[in-house]
DNA sequence: TCTTGACGTAGAGTTTACTCTACATTGTAT
DNA sequence: ATACAATGTAGAGTAAACTCTACGTCAAGA
């Protein structure tokens, strides 16, 4: 079971220039068969679900190869693996934290508005 | 008490050229002595840190245009500005909201490694 | 067989948000 | 008066992450 360049667009939902892109950043290196045309495994799709939240997360592409360099290099490197996986986890947590202190302040002004928009309507007599 | 371009930079923590860059684009529009050079307020300065909490909470510079436009325009655009406001306001909690599911999959992937290390280390006898 | 559509490579172009350069003026300290 | 630091404008350059173009190859259906 594997996909063609086209097919794996479409459950990955990435484009094909987008997945060539990633090839040549060396994110992700599939298959080849006889003719020289890519071929996507299973596998392959798990993986590009992983490098989209690591992206959603705000991971910088360079990063990310760092980490399919070590992934590409087997067991060996799992534990330099979960380091920047951990590492990464307190950059979310940060990021969560910042957000909601801003979700708090523009809360505060809109209640600002609310309260200007109600005085300049009742101060029309 | 009015700021030149070099104080409002070190106050504000933006560079000046992208200070200029944002009056160029019609963020901020500072006054100017007999000179020609620009004069920023203390108003500006609160204006300043709520385009940084837009922009720290996704706000593309396009959009940040349209709500400084109307801010421009004064009091008549009260609650369509407040509107934009609402609008960011859930945009930013589908953010911090997505944020958290990613890293409760984070959780899990490390405790996945976790797992790994460890039985790769009890494996050899 | 012919043509159409998917795929291949290499490299150019796009978008966003700055960031910097070049060069002319102006303000200030000596 | 003079040096030098800050500021002015216009426009070029940068970085990240795609996105697209041009052009060639190949496999399958009418």
């Amino acid at each position: 079971m594997d996909y063609s360049i086209g097919e794996f667009s479409k459950v990955t939902g990435l484009g094909i220039h987008t997945l060539r892109y990633y090839e040549h950043e060396n994110l992700i290196i599939p298959l080849r068969n006889a003719s020289n045309r890519r071929r996507y495994s299973e596998k392959d799709i798990a993986w590009i679900a992983f490098i989209k939240r690591l992206k959603a997360t705000g991971m910088p592409i360079k990063e990310i190869k760092k980490y399919a360099a070590l992934r590409a290099e087997g067991d060996a490197t799992l534990s330099e693996r979960m380091e920047m996986l951990v590492q990464h986890r307190q950059s979310l947590k940060d990021q969560i934290r910042k957000l909601q202190e801003h979700e708090t302040k523009l809360d505060e002004k809109i209640a600002f508005y609310r309260h200007e928009i109600e005085r300049l309507c009742s101060d029309t007599p």
